[in-house]
DNA sequence: AAATAAATTTAGATTTGTCTAAAAATAATT
DNA sequence: AATTATTTTTAGACAAATCTAAATTTATTT
């Protein structure tokens, strides 16, 4: 079965919005996509009826196991273009998003196998969400972005963006590595780079890119 | 202004449709379309009031100015998104019509600028068809794609299908390049390869990906 | 040139996704 | 618990893109 971009958008919030426990509500939903209650409640009929989603008038909405499986598709897809898109083909990360709303609707399976491969097979999105892979499982992350680590708080490097080589290498060079552990001794405002120290070394600055490829656990 | 999917739909059937001199019927483009008469008339109707076509009742249409330069910059999408699936994803050259129809319209003028940068300014796509370049101009081609030049007739090598890093540090390691004058002497079904021969040298074989990226004029 | 055939357009209906305004159900307040 | 406020749903209408069937125009034949 296919769906249409709009039933796409739906489940895609739906999926954001029913986060914790309880159902979602319409107007929850309304606002999110930017519509009016009433159109909500049109589309969320026409959901059920697919049985990507169990609703009852007027007790709110969530997803079934289908709508969750779509859902996680249409979140890999966003993430692997913004991956894409910043890492391929040298955007912003803060110019990416509308974009990807774009292209996470383009439907073809296998462009989305080949272009996981390409990019590497990332784990973390540009903005470090985790990025679900082929079977919807996503890394689960208690760790955060080494750009929002404290200011000399002492954490140790516990993943990485992507598996890119340009990133390994530049790793590489810099001597860092999963469980490198360093603290952070500044933040520049002006390109949002970073000076770290690590143990025994001089400290140095590296670009907000690089940051935003690192993750981190305080220890 | 901005188009919806089937409203650039018609354009660029219209634009292919029209290469000749007279103007396109309804009929023709309801073939074209896999959509009927009728339709075609509604939307004829609408794309005139966006002047983006002349149309006269019962006299066919034909597209302004500003139609055919939607229509090249749609055609330009599909075709780099073509060189992309095939030259960065590995894809075949004959399964990605489909999923490049999708990309094609995709919106964001920043996002072609920047892929035609990263696939370095090819000048035709992976079927020998040129890609217009962003003011609209394509390269003309008296040219023929090297994989279709007949066995046994001389060919000078007139232009290569990309400006990639690893094409030409391909084409130097064979030592071909613009100019050099071949003939094939053997084509094999298996693979696509074909045997080529270089004055003064021994004949040897080239792959099918290689020998569509070379476009050659008979001498 | 009249008659037939083919192509094209109009008229009216349908589907998808949306809206406004009114009605119904749930939640909050006194 | 009764009243008010909020949320949600229903009813009816609309725009986009399509369709079928009928009407009209153009092309072809006799």
């Amino acid at each position: 079965m296919s769906f249409s971009i709009t039933e796409e958008n739906y489940i895609k919030a739906i999926f954001h919005l029913q986060l914790g426990e309880g159902n979602v509500s319409t107007n929850e939903l309304a606002a999110e996509l930017h519509t009016k209650a009433a159109s909500v409640t049109d589309m969320l009929k026409k959901l059920k009826a697919k049985k990507l989603l169990s609703y009852e008038k007027y007790k709110g909405v969530r997803l079934s196991a289908e709508g969750k499986k779509l859902a996680l598709g249409i979140v890999r897809k966003h993430r692997l273009w913004e991956f894409f898109l910043v890492n391929t083909l040298q955007f912003g990360w803060d110019e990416v998003h509308e974009v990807a709303e774009e292209l996470e609707h383009i439907s073809s399976k296998k462009l989305v196998e080949k272009l996981d491969a390409f990019l590497g097979f990332p784990k973390f999105d540009p903005h470090g969400d985790p990025i679900p892979d082929s079977h919807g499982k996503m890394a689960i992350q208690q760790q955060i972005n080494l750009i929002d680590l404290q200011i000399n708080k002492m954490a140790e490097v516990s993943g990485v963006g992507s598996q890119s080589t340009e990133l390994l290498e530049l790793l590489k060079h810099k001597s860092i590595g999963i469980g490198t552990k360093l603290e952070i001794k500044r933040k520049f405002s002006f390109d949002n780079s970073i000076e770290i120290k690590i143990k025994n070394q001089n400290a140095f600055t590296i670009s907000q890119q690089l940051a935003q490829a690192l993750f981190v656990k305080l220890i």
